[in-house]
Order: structure tokens, then C-alpha cells, then sequence
DNA sequence: CGGAACGTTGAGCATAATCAACGACTGTGG
DNA sequence: CCACAGTCGTTGATTATGCTCAACGTTCCG
């Protein structure tokens, strides 16, 4: 049994027929929530918490389903609790650049302005944390800890997107593919005994190109020329890699 | 007389020769000072800035001159009274990126986060007010509406890192330099009777390239093309530039 | 079996980068 | 005063990186 053949997808529910359907109980209990500690509800105690729990509702987001409209009003606020979300920015014609992706524990929506240009949508089936805007706001109000976390993580974003300007502004088709990986092995990558290293792409190759400023040829080449450069393989699926030398995928990354 | 040969540069102190030298008086009035009602300040009442007041030290530095260092400890904060800097972040290589430009009434600098990996350099002679981070972040403390403030800022930087990542990803050098101007004209613009707009460039050749991802060569001949097209026209500097035609440069900058 | 979505690979092309030269302007020092 | 260096901006010739267009393979369901 090579890994080739035998890793199977864990992480990611398939994107095509979720079996899952329906909506939460409206009112959901805090204490057992799976990302309370990295949401932005760890800030509060759990007496705060009740104050929360009451306005939050859980909604169930099927893939491919969009949360938010660019040109829409801004009207929600979630906390993402299972899944995995894009935030999109589109040109007149169409032209797509993915500008952040949403994890469980991320927060979506935006605040203080009316409109948003952005549009959020579930890449696979997620699970959501709903709360209306203006009653999310008046909690900021409420609890000051609440609102120096937002303010925390809304900084985490800010420099997490000037670090891509430089990708997509400066860096080579090689150099954003090698670091994509990179920074997911980083994020979330399973080290094994041997030193290799197993990532799970959470995108598909369009989204990876969406994300990267590039086209899924280029992607695809990309991959293809890392893996018979022996820097990285595929399992079963073609979001099934492995790193087998960082060092280089580092390299790669970050030459000279 | 024509336009070609008359404007002269009047926003910008020349970066080569700047005159005046020397340090502000440690202690000023927040009163008169120009900013007061764009930067940040505006949110505090009089009473809450003779706080401020206290902390605050004037601080000029020359063109060229790096305020803060990336891996560098982010130990200051401060606001733009006047001037322009550049925010850049590097490749290990060498290859620039300018991912945000500070002008009067912004701010500078990495709260709540011990290291930067963005440098900040003056691009002319400018005029901060700066205070000790920690000292303004126990300021953020005793006056919500600062942190409310400060917060409806950072989203605001966010979504606009979040619209350059559009540019930088996604769209032809044609459309980044018409949109650049565009944005200019927007930001600073003077609107005259005959409906152009004269917008001085408050970036040279380089910055322009940088802040865009393109080279200084395809800068130059992208103008040339707007020029030849008789959409903008230059003045006695490369840094006056008229637009003559809008809507023809808002769709170059946004086609179909 | 057939269709749809996704992924991979090839051939040719176009956009922007690279390399190079030159003009305008400014300040410096002989 | 003029020669010179330095910075900035512009333009031309050539190249290369990544895009476009096209074909085809695989997997998964209906």
C-alpha cells in the first residue's frame, strides 16, 4: 500500500453531495461550542456569555452557498464554527481574486460601514454562528474585552494582508505555490515521524489560483513540477499532499 | 503660457533639499493642531487630550529616512501631522512592495504585537506625533471611544488591503496606473472649471511601481499611453499630471 | 453508459520584465 | 564657469513568464 493509493480525504466533508441538511436549534449552548476558545467569544465569561447566547443563531451554509453579497447592506455578523469560507473581490468583468479564507474560529462580516464590496461564500458545507449586526455592535459596547479582541484580530488580518500584497504584487508563480504550502503545512500540516510532512489542501486548484493571483494551468504546472522535483507528492486525491523535504519547499519559497 | 510649462509643484516639499531641520517642542497644544479632526485624536473631548497631550512628542524626519525598521521591536505609535511615508515589505531578495501609504491625519504603527516585518519610510519630510506603544495602548484603555475609533479605522485599512489585493492579483498594469490616478484624483483631486482634474502625484516613478507591483519602466510607458491617448496631460513636473478625460480613464481603469 | 466537475498537459502567444541607452535636471567641486 | 556625478524619467529591443486555447484523463454519480 503506497501513499499514493491509500490516504483518503478526512478533513474536508466533499464539496458535491454533503449529506447533511437543515438548521440548528435557534438557541445553542455556549459551553460545549467547539471553537469557544478561539473565537471571539473566548473573550467573555461565561455570565457575559449568556447576553451572547441569546442573540446568536446557528445557520447551516451549504458548499457553494453564498453568506454575503458585494453591494449588499451588511447586515450579519457570524462566527464560523465548522467548515471553511472564502472572502472574494471581483473585477466589472469578472475577474476573481480570493483576498482571505475563513476557518472555524474566524469571524465574518462587516462592521461599522453599510455596504461591503466583498462577497463570502462556503466553500464547503459550514456552520455558522449568526448574530444581527447591530445587536453584535451593541454587544462591543457592552464588553470592552469583546471589543479589544475584534480589534486584536482585525490588526492579525491587517498585516496577514499586506504580507500577500507582496506575494501577489513581487513574488514568482513558483514562489506563491511553494509558499501556499507552506503556510498551510504551517497552519494546520500533520508531521510525521519521518520528518515528511501531510497537508490537506482546503481548496480546490481554481480557489488555489483564485487565492494565488494566478490561472489553474499555472497551478497545476506549479504542483506538477514540484512533485518530480521530489519536493512534495499526492495521495489519493489531488488535495492529498505530502512534503517530503521542507527545506526545499522553503527554498522555493523564499530563494536567496 | 501653458499648462506644459507654468505649474509649479506646491503640495510636496522637494525630497533632495529639504530646508527646515531641528526638532519640535517636546510638549505642543493638541488645540491648533491641523490634524486634530482627521487623525485619531478627533474622537477624544478636551479634557481626554491633555492626556494625550502629555505623551505625545514631536518628532520631524527627512525624506528618505526609515521610522521603523522591519524585526525591529514596534515600541512607537504615532500620528501623521504632515508629509507622506510609505509602508514597504520585503522579500528576502530584495524586491519591494509598498503595501500602504501614510498621510496626514494616519496613523503609524504595530499595536498589541511585539515585532513588524513592514518598515515605514518617509518619502518626504514629515511631521509625526509620536507617543511610547504602550503608553497609547493604556490610552486605549481609559477611552473607548479612541479604541472604537481606532477600530473603525483598521477595518477601514482592511478593506481597502483588502481591494489592492484585487489589483496586485488580478488586474493589467493598464487598469492598476488608471485606477492609480483615479484613486489620486478621488483622494486629492482638484476639480477645475472646465471639469479636469488636477492631481498632483504624491509618489515618484519608483514608489508608483512598487506600490502597484509593475517595474519603472512599464510605469513610464503606461503614462506615455494615457498621455498620447490625450486622457491626462503632465505639467513642468512628472508629478503634475491633468486629467483631461475621466470617464475614458475610469473605464481604462475599470473596462466592461 | 453518459454527463459534469475537476485536474493535467501541450502549443502558441501576449503582457510585462529585463537590459540598455539616453535626456533633463541639480548640486558639487575643480 | 564648466565638467562631472547622481538621480530621475523616458524610450527601444529583446526575452521570459505566465496566460490562452485546446485536448484529454479521472472520478463520481445519475
Amino acid at each position: 500500500m503506497t501513499w499514493r493509493t491509500t490516504v483518503t480525504l478526512e478533513l474536508l466533508p466533499s464539496p458535491i453531495h454533503s449529506t447533511q441538511r437543515g438548521i440548528a436549534p435557534a438557541h445553542h449552548r455556549c459551553d460545549d461550542c467547539p471553537v469557544r476558545a478561539s473565537a471571539l467569544c473566548g473573550s467573555l465569561n461565561d455570565e457575559e456569555l449568556v447576553s451572547l447566547n441569546r442573540l446568536g443563531r446557528r445557520r447551516i451554509v451549504q458548499a457553494g452557498q453564498i453568506v454575503s453579497w458585494a453591494g449588499d447592506p451588511a447586515s450579519m455578523f457570524a462566527n464560523v464554527i465548522s467548515g471553511a469560507l472564502k472572502i472574494t473581490a471581483l473585477t466589472v468583468d469578472g475577474r476573481e481574486q480570493i483576498v482571505g479564507l475563513l476557518f472555524p474560529g474566524d469571524f465574518v462580516g462587516q462592521l461599522f460601514s453599510d455596504k461591503t464590496q466583498l462577497t463570502v461564500t462556503a466553500m464547503v458545507e459550514s456552520d455558522l454562528c449568526t448574530y444581527p449586526r447591530s445587536a453584535f455592535e451593541a454587544m462591543l459596547d457592552a464588553f470592552p474585552r469583546l471589543e479589544r479582541t475584534l480589534l486584536q484580530r482585525v490588526l492579525a488580518s491587517l498585516n496577514e494582508a499586506r504580507d500577500r500584497m507582496l506575494t501577489l504584487g513581487r513574488k514568482t508563480a513558483q514562489e506563491r505555490v511553494a509558499g501556499f504550502i507552506q503556510y498551510l503545512a504551517m497552519r494546520s500540516g500533520d508531521v510525521r515521524a519521518d520528518g515528511t510532512v501531510d497537508v490537506i489542501l482546503p481548496v480546490n486548484r481554481t480557489e488555489m489560483a483564485d487565492y494565488l493571483g494566478l490561472t489553474i494551468e499555472t497551478i497545476c504546472r506549479q504542483l506538477t513540477r514540484l512533485r518530480t522535483m521530489s519536493v512534495i507528492a499526492f495521495g489519493a486525491s489531488p488535495r492529498d499532499c505530502r512534503i517530503l523535504d521542507s527545506e526545499q519547499l522553503d527554498y522555493l519559497a523564499n530563494p536567496i
